[in-house]
DNA sequence: ATGAAAGCGCTAACAT
DNA sequence: ATGTTAGCGCTTTCAT
């Protein structure tokens, strides 16, 4: 059994090759009749045009950059999945993904078609180097800059985390931030304030603990907290990991989650599964995908669009309804 | 500046456009001077060849199918890397990577032309899956079956690290291992008991912690090690992770490192420069690189070979040498 | 509205 | 050892 062409489709069909293609490019000037009879021969023949050849036929170029510091193609979770989402919506449009990392320096010997950019900071030089050279492109995470991005509602999803601590009764909740430097973390924290206002709850200070959204950082925090009798009963962090170090230092002093503490984390990685953590869940397939279409869009001159995708609140066990008893408030042990 | 094709090159170079092609494609038959001149010139333009047209002219679909499981995919640092380095190399000699998520289950839909194995268990369908499809195929990590396969020497990095800790006069050292399942686990294990033994140290098993390859785990561990009153001076960690978790608690502790306790990790990952961490590094990218090689030559009808890659201590300051003070050893603080 | 034919950039036979 | 040429599967003129 050979690969099914657009010829083969064609000669079943009974109509030309251009015609076929018309069909499958919903182009206008085609009569209904022929095109519904095409669709019929192409779903039954289970026909896929092959995204190479129409590629080269379209005269287009076809190599995306993925523009990375190496520090963020090491970072994890997040990237693979991302990348994963990213190469499947782009090669089945007959993309080829290339990986330009930064350090490397190898970023213009040759430009790519179309760039994906990730880890943007403020000053970063890499959007006017594309802009200049007039590679269309897509950020991942948002920008001052008036390009098209996509972006994970990261106020929206700790807000959505607190919101759900106050609906089971609590007050005091603390929240452990992610590492300043990034925009994540600001949204994260300024969606922790949000919550807090909404429930008309007071800001305050002293609920706000730095972490580095590592495991470590929200054990230490917690550590902290535990050693200044703080009063609480819930944690927000604004990550997994964090949250997972946050669980562990809360039983390392003998504090039962989610009897004593609830913690919520941000991402939903697979640790937060294993752990059973409530979490913000982050669509990080979603944002590939929305990045892909976005690009493609770009590339074909269309105006510039952005995305801001909502995150899913995963309700685990990590989180339960605060016991009514005042003397379930946490003090220091 | 239109788009640099190979018949640009051809013309630039002075010979055909099959020329050029052969050089590209490290085929056999090109005079060692056209060859150099022709590469020369791909560089001096920064000629990419089209990936589209090149899979179209070829016959087959020269697809190279990158099978995990999506939790292995999640897990971080070390898949991106190899990814890059396994996309590297392929992609350069006309391959296309895509990656088969074993529980999509869209695994055999369409068999690849070759496959790259990660995270294989010992009773994985897959080898035997894809023997009987006859898709040539090479795993990362050891295995039991007569296949080609590429792996880091577990042992020896575990055993040069207690070299090292070793020959800086530590006697008293701890090992904290990765999670039970995994056969680099078992390795390192052996790996720091080699050293031990090679030192003429005794083996003793009370100097040895389940770790789980998180930080929380190593920080845990040497929780439960302070608690036990154990004497040592230095600790063995099987991944950075855990090393930087140990470090933590032995901070946490009011103990400096590598004052009172020298720790080392493995992997050498980003976090394990940024915390100054001795550690015996992996060489991810070449075994990405080598992977792809013996898949190349598994899919050219070439024997079943193998690769152990090496791994290179990375001295840094985590580890000092052991002051002459018989009070230096850590006694339950 | 449809068909015929000319490429897109490349590789692989077949010549030389 | 190198040049020549015929496609690969598709889109897109240009005819009809």
């Amino acid at each position: 059994m050979s690969k099914i062409t657009i010829a083969r489709v064609a000669s079943e069909a009974g109509v030309s090759k251009g015609t076929v293609s018309r069909v499958l490019n919903a182009r206008s000037g085609v009569n209904e009749e022929t095109r519904v009879l095409v669709q019929g021969v192409v779903a039954r023949l289970g026909y896929v045009p092959d995204p190479g050849a129409r590629q080269l036929a379209r005269r287009g170029r076809h190599v995306i950059g993925l523009m990375l510091d190496d520090d963020l193609r090491r970072g994890g979770t997040y990237y693979g999945i991302l990348r994963d989402a990213l190469e499947d919506c782009l090669s089945s449009e007959g993309y080829h993904t290339r990986v330009i990392s930064t350090e490397r320096g190898d970023a213009f010997s040759t430009p790519p078609d179309g760039a994906i950019l990730l880890g943007v900071h403020l000053d970063d030089p890499r959007p006017a180097q594309l802009e200049e050279r007039g590679v269309p492109f897509v950020m991942i995470g948002r920008s001052l800059h008036n390009t098209a991005w996509v972006d994970v509602d990261n106020l929206g999803g700790l807000r959505d985390a607190v919101r759900h601590l106050v609906a089971l009764g609590h007050r005091r909740i603390l929240h452990i931030t992610g590492a300043h430097t990034g925009q994540a973390s600001v949204q994260r924290l300024e969606g922790y304030l949000t919550g807090l206002r909404e429930a008309g709850l007071p800001e305050d200070a002293s609920l706000i603990f730095d972490g580095d959204f590592t495991a470590i950082g929200g054990y230490r925090a917690v550590r902290r907290v535990l050693g200044s009798k703080l009063a609480f009963t819930a944690i927000a962090a604004a990550s997994d990991e964090m949250a997972h170090g946050a669980v562990s230092a809360l039983e390392d002093a003998g504090l039962r989650v989610p009897w004593d503490v609830s913690v919520t984390g941000f991402d939903d990685i697979p640790l937060a599964q294993r752990h059973a953590l409530t979490t913000a869940r982050q669509p990080i397939a979603e944002i590939g995908a929305a990045a892909a279409e976005l690009l493609l869009e770009r590339m074909a001159g269309k105006p510039v669009r952005s995305r801001l995708l909502a995150t899913t609140l995963m309700v685990r066990s990590s989180s339960a309804a605060l016991l009514s008893t005042t003397s379930s408030t946490v003090h220091q042990h």
